[in-house]
DNA sequence: GTTTAAAGTTAGTTTTAATTAACTTTCCTG
DNA sequence: CAGGAAAGTTAATTAAAACTAACTTTAAAC
């Protein structure tokens, strides 16, 4: 099963609403993503085919290990540039924005390595 | 005319042929690009439509002045982000692709910002 | 100057990821 | 426990951006 970054951006949306607020129905996922219900409940469904994503009795989202795991690597991803964009001056809002787009596309090396340049 | 991602690596792919060049085909675009004859085909009409790009007698693409503001700016983040990359010690082959797609969605603002922190 | 190869286009398909419209299910309130 | 709102699903559509197959046009070589 391959995860796109919209899959990523969804199980990162669980992870903090999980962490936010203790649980997570599809209908929170769209508020906070402002994407409508339908969307929601297709990238749930497969989210759960793949394995990165439960539900359970009570409609609440679960993210497996594998969801996860996805989840935390791209949320540490989402705050280190978040972080660093706010230190050179980019307005916080901006910088949220901009941190959900670039924490998709950089890889495991080159974040390390960012990670390490600024990170001391 | 709304351009999108694909159309400024479109643009920015003519101004690095042509620099590199002299002239740009459309044979070239897709060998460079590595993309299809047909997908090029479709994208130069596109910017052609867009007011982006002229095609002459010749069949060489010519940049616009709309499109080549896009194809500098476009190219001037490839560059920098592209250094700063291997800058910290990411592998060419890699900075290059990553810098390939940074440079589409970071905001003006930002890249600006990012360059007074860095080139000083 | 034909023939062949290279270049370019057209048409239809695929994939990802969203949408709206309409429906069903669930649940809360009176 | 009926009725309505909230939540969720299904089906069909849209858009961007690529693809292949098949065709046409242009240019080059003999």
């Amino acid at each position: 099963m391959n995860i796109h970054s919209s899959g990523e951006d969804y199980l990162e949306a669980i992870l903090i609403l999980k962490n936010k607020n203790g649980y997570v129905r599809s209908i929170d996922l769209a508020r906070f993503m402002n994407y409508s219900k339908p969307s929601i409940s297709q990238a749930v469904s497969l989210l759960r085919d793949g394995g990165f994503v439960d539900v359970d009795e009570h409609g609440h989202l679960l993210l497996t290990d594998a969801g996860k795991d996805i989840a935390d690597r791209i949320y540490e991803r989402h705050i280190f540039f978040k972080e660093k964009l706010i230190s050179i001056g980019v307005d916080p809002e901006i910088a949220e924005e901009e941190a959900c787009r670039i924490e998709h596309i950089i890889s495991d090396d080159t974040f390390n390595k960012l990670k390490s340049a600024f990170n001391k």
